[in-house]
Parts: structure tokens; C-alpha cells; sequence
RNA sequence: GCCCCUAUCGUCUAGUGGUCUAGGACACAUGAUUUUCAAUCAUGCGACACGAGUUCAACUCUCGUUGGGGGCGCCA
């Protein structure tokens, strides 16, 4: 019982966010480092907008990221089962203590209409009040509630908050935050139709499942007042708070879709790897002493700490991502690579784009490559050249190489010069290069001039991989096939 | 409008009163290397929001101003 036990408690109302994608890393990091326990927990309260196709993409995305949790949906243990909210309200979870509430008359049931409430809250503000909730039913007679329950109102149940004094959150990462009682209303925390608010379910769930330690983002913290006076109100203990800044756009505003991709998805299609993205976000936000950027997640699970942690917002750098993918593919090897591409053309559909590729040659034209991925999805466009039947002659590539003034001779010589001696030469990438520079030798010319030419004729472009290799790959055949094809049409 | 949070290079950050002419990383620029593009290495550019205090001494503490963010639902 004394071990740390933290929760991610996603509501199922889209895909998951990579705001949410960072509450549920570090309250992963936070369990992992000491040897506590990370619990998913599915708040989908909101009956109108919750959708079941929505936790399972959280749940998929949850399980690509590896951010394993220890229960959860698929593991629920009896003790503290289910993890879903309205399956715990159905078994009356809640029913139960918002009767101990009322009983207690720490709780009473409001019959005011939205449209009155609202009504309330508009007139307090043209008098500058913080726009709240009047206490308009909090004592009612019993022939009052039985009058409106005879016009057939439901009424929801509000918590009666103290008037007077202040609640003091300790925040772990903010430090001592006050609050004055009389700027809080009586807020909802059962909805005329039985279910249970956030606020509510949350405190009840957080207690009975045992949280240690709640980590959340920022746009909580004035939740947190109502929900230590709902923890008081039982006479339960306060789990610890740690309330982490937010990740905002490059604009400053609050990260969102028009910032570009915010649904990890997005980063799954576009070939990110899971190790890249959890580095960077928690790189935004938490960070040790010494600045170290590249952390293995087995060094996160042992330095994290929510000391490192910064109280205040940060933008979310997509360039920095991408570097840090880049850093993460060329620290593996091409078996590894290989495999992961693999993955990423079945997830997104694309495993027609290999078709009639040879495995064995797109594995090494990735291993020349290997150094300049730095999204997977960018792997086809780096080596297709390799496997088409025609080769695409980019416009500028021709333009640059083959026909301007100043390359058109040469470029025409070299060309006709392999045509005629490629045939017999030995085509490993040594003799190639040995081939290459000697011609350049024999007709007076640099190596460039010698080099991109071949480049063009063999691959329509002017950048790749290095270009003896490149031909020795693609082998003699093909090579001296596309000289001539390139002859052909170029240099007639 | 009310409440809360926040403020170091363009961005992420280190820094807890003197060691700061402020350190690292991304980005950017230049150079080296190379047949190209990358990668790599080297160098450079570049910040303590402002104003009052406290102190022998403030990026570091206090207050205020300004800026930014969040919350104020029968949403979570």
C-alpha cells in the first residue's frame, strides 16, 4: 500500500493528443522510477461525446508508444475493477457516496434549469463577480423539492462548498497555491440524468484505486480546490499533485490542430518512432542538470523526476523532433530499420509501394542511405530510383547536368565513354571509382564533371548515395542499360 | 470581468546571491570533409521582459507593471 500508484485518465472523446501523450509519459516515468504501479483509467462520463472507437485509439496508441500500463483496460485487477467510469457508475460506485453526501447534507439537489443557472452566472459577472452558481437551492423546504419533483424536474445534485476560509493545494511542481473558498460555487457533481461529474467520479476513483500521486496537466489546477474539498468532505487523505505546464504552438496559443499534426497518429503515419517522440516530449518540459538531449527509455525510467520538471509552458518545435528521429533511426542498425519500415508500410497501407522490389538490394540501398533517414516514410522517395523500370529524369537534374553550356560537352563525352568501356570493367565500387578517376585523367576534366554526369544518367537526379557504390549495387546490366537509354535520349 | 499559473538566446532549457564576460541542445550561418545530398567535426550568431526595492553584491529574494497561458459547464 505504500507503493507510488499513478493513473492517465483519458476521456474517450478523440484521438490521443500529444499533450496527453505527455501527462501519460511522465506518469509512466514517475511510476517506472519507482517501482510503482501506472494505471489507465477511461473517464467516459461524457456520455455525449465518449465513443468506444476512441479508446481503442488511445488504447492502440498507448500500446505503439510502449507505455505499458500496469492496469488498466485488458488487465483489471478485482480489487480495484473496472477502469471504466460508466461501467463503475452502473454498479452504483458513485451512487454510493453522493448518497453519503446528501445524507450528511454536505450535498444537495438543484433544481435550476441550465438556462436559469446561466441566467445567475451573467448577472454576476455585470458586477464583477466571478460568474457562479447563487446558492439559489441549497435550502430548499421539503414541499418546495416535492413541488418541483411534481412538475417533474430532475434535479442535480451540488456539493455545498464553505463560504469562508481558503484550500491550500501543495503542488510538488508549482509549490503552495491558495484558494479562496467564497470565489468557489456549489458545483455539480451528479447530472440530473445520474451520472457523476468530472470533478466527482474523479476524487472517488482516485481515492478507492488507491492514487498516490496525481500528475496532470496545468488546465487543472483550479479542478484541484473543489476536489481536495470533496477529498475532505469524506475525511479521506489527499494524494500528492503535480500539475505540469503546457505544451503550446509555435504561435503561443494552446496546441491545436491548426499548429499541424497534434494526434500521435499523425506522428505514426508520418514514420516518427515511438523512442523519438517520447524523448523530445519529455525533453518539453523536464530536464536534468547536465542538458542531456538523447535519453534511451531506460535512462528516462532512471532519471526522471518531477523536481525536473518546469512550471512553465513550452512550445512544441517539430524541427527538434525531426532531428531527434533522425538520432534514433541512425543509432540502429539496418536489420532494425529494415523492420521497422516494414511495420510502417502494413500500418499505413503502403506495402504496394515495394511491389516487385527486391529485399535484398532494398536493404542495401537503405544501408547507403542509413545515415540521411529521418522519417521512415521518406525511405521509398530515397531509394526507389533503384527498382523502376524507367528511370525518372528529373527536369532539373537534365537541365543542370546534360545540357547547360557549361556541362553539355563534357557530360557528353563521359557519357559516351562509359557506353563503351563500362561493358568490360569490374564493377566492384573500388574498381569504379579507380574507372572514374582516370577518366577524368585521360579527357582533362575534374572529378565532378566526370561523377555527375553518371549520377544523372543512372538515377534522374543529382543527390544519393555515394555513386560507386551506387552502381555497384544496381549492377552492371542495369548500369550499362541506363547509360545507354540516357545516351539515347540525351545525347543523340 | 473574476481567479490561478508563468516570464533566461528564434525554440527547448541549465542556473537556486558572488565561480555568469550566463552553459548545453535544436534551428540558423560559415568552414573542414566528400562525386552530390546528407551525416560528422570545428567555429560563429544569439537571452536574463520592464520598474522599484532588499543586499557590500541580484539572472537568482520581495513588490509592482507589462506580456503569455489556463480556468470560470448538468465537458473532461
Amino acid at each position: 500500500m505504500n507503493n507510488v500508484r499513478v493513473r492517465f485518465a483519458p476521456s474517450p472523446t478523440g484521438d490521443l493528443h500529444i499533450g496527453g501523450v505527455r501527462t501519460a509519459l511522465f506518469n509512466y516515468l514517475f511510476a517506472k522510477h519507482l517501482g510503482g504501479t501506472f494505471v489507465l483509467r477511461i473517464e467516459d462520463t461524457d456520455e455525449l461525446r465518449s465513443t468506444d472507437a476512441s479508446t481503442q485509439v488511445i488504447i492502440d496508441a498507448l500500446k505503439w508508444l510502449k507505455l505499458d500500463w500496469g492496469e488498466g483496460p485488458g488487465n483489471e485487477p478485482e480489487k480495484y475493477a473496472p477502469y471504466y467510469q460508466m461501467k463503475r457508475k452502473n454498479l452504483g460506485i458513485y451512487q454510493k457516496y453522493i448518497d453519503e453526501l446528501l445524507k450528511k447534507d454536505l450535498a444537495y439537489p438543484c433544481y435550476c434549469t441550465p438556462e436559469e443557472v446561466e441566467q445567475m452566472r451573467k448577472l454576476a459577472q455585470l458586477h464583477k463577480k466571478p460568474p457562479k452558481y447563487d446558492g439559489h437551492c441549497s435550502h430548499l423546504s421539503l414541499e418546495q423539492r416535492q413541488e418541483w419533483e411534481k412538475q417533474g424536474r430532475k434535479p442535480v445534485i451540488r456539493f455545498r462548498m464553505p463560504k469562508d476560509g481558503k484550500m491550500i493545494l501543495e503542488d510538488i511542481i508549482r509549490g503552495k497555491v491558495e484558494f479562496d473558498n467564497a470565489l468557489l460555487d456549489d458545483f455539480v457533481i451528479a447530472k440530473a440524468n445520474g451520472v457523476p461529474t468530472y470533478n466527482f467520479a474523479c476524487v472517488i476513483d482516485d481515492h478507492l484505486m488507491d492514487m498516490t500521486h496525481i500528475i496532470r496537466g496545468d488546465d487543472h489546477v483550479s479542478n484541484t480546490p473543489r476536489q481536495l474539498h470533496l477529498f475532505k468532505a469524506f475525511g479521506w487523505d489527499f494524494p500528492k499533485f503535480a500539475h505540469t505546464a503546457m505544451i503550446m504552438g509555435s504561435d503561443g496559443a494552446r496546441l491545436s490542430k491548426r499548429h499541424g499534426h497534434t494526434s500521435v497518429l499523425d506522428y505514426q503515419k508520418e514514420g516518427y518512432l515511438p523512442e523519438a517522440l517520447l524523448n523530445y516530449l519529455a525533453l518539453l518540459g523536464w530536464s536534468t542538470t547536465d542538458s542531456q538531449q538523447i535519453f534511451t527509455m531506460k535512462e528516462l525510467e532512471e532519471k526522471f523526476s518531477l523536481e525536473g520538471c518546469g512550471s512553465s509552458s513550452s512550445t512544441f518545435d517539430p524541427a527538434k523532433l525531426i532531428w531527434l528521429n533522425g538520432e534514433k533511426i541512425r543509432s540502429k542498425s539496418i536489420d532494425e530499420i529494415y523492420a521497422l519500415f516494414m511495420d510502417w508500410l502494413k500500418y499505413t497501407n503502403n506495402e504496394k509501394i515495394i511491389d516487385g522490389w527486391d529485399k535484398e538490394i532494398l536493404k542495401k540501398a537503405m544501408e547507403l542511405e542509413h545515415d540521411k533517414i529521418k522519417l521512415l516514410s521518406e525511405i521509398p522517395n530515397l531509394v526507389d530510383f533503384f527498382f523502376v523500370k524507367e528511370v525518372d529524369y528529373k527536369e532539373e537534374a537534365v537541365q543542370k547536368v546534360f545540357l547547360s553550356d557549361k556541362s553539355k560537352d563534357s557530360a557528353k563525352i563521359i557519357i559516351n565513354e562509359c557506353d563503351e568501356k563500362l561493358e568490360n570493367q569490374d564493377f566492384s565500387a573500388a574498381a569504379l571509382e579507380q574507372f572514374a578517376r582516370n577518366l577524368a585523367e585521360q579527357k582533362g576534366l575534374k572529378t565532378g564533371q566526370v561523377f555527375h554526369p553518371i549520377r544523372v544518367a543512372l538515377s534522374g537526379r543529382t543527390q544519393g548515395p555515394s555513386l560507386f557504390h551506387l552502381m555497384e549495387l544496381l549492377g552492371k546490366t542495369e548500369t550499362v542499360r541506363r547509360i545507354k537509354t540516357a545516351k539515347e535520349r540525351f545525347f543523340k
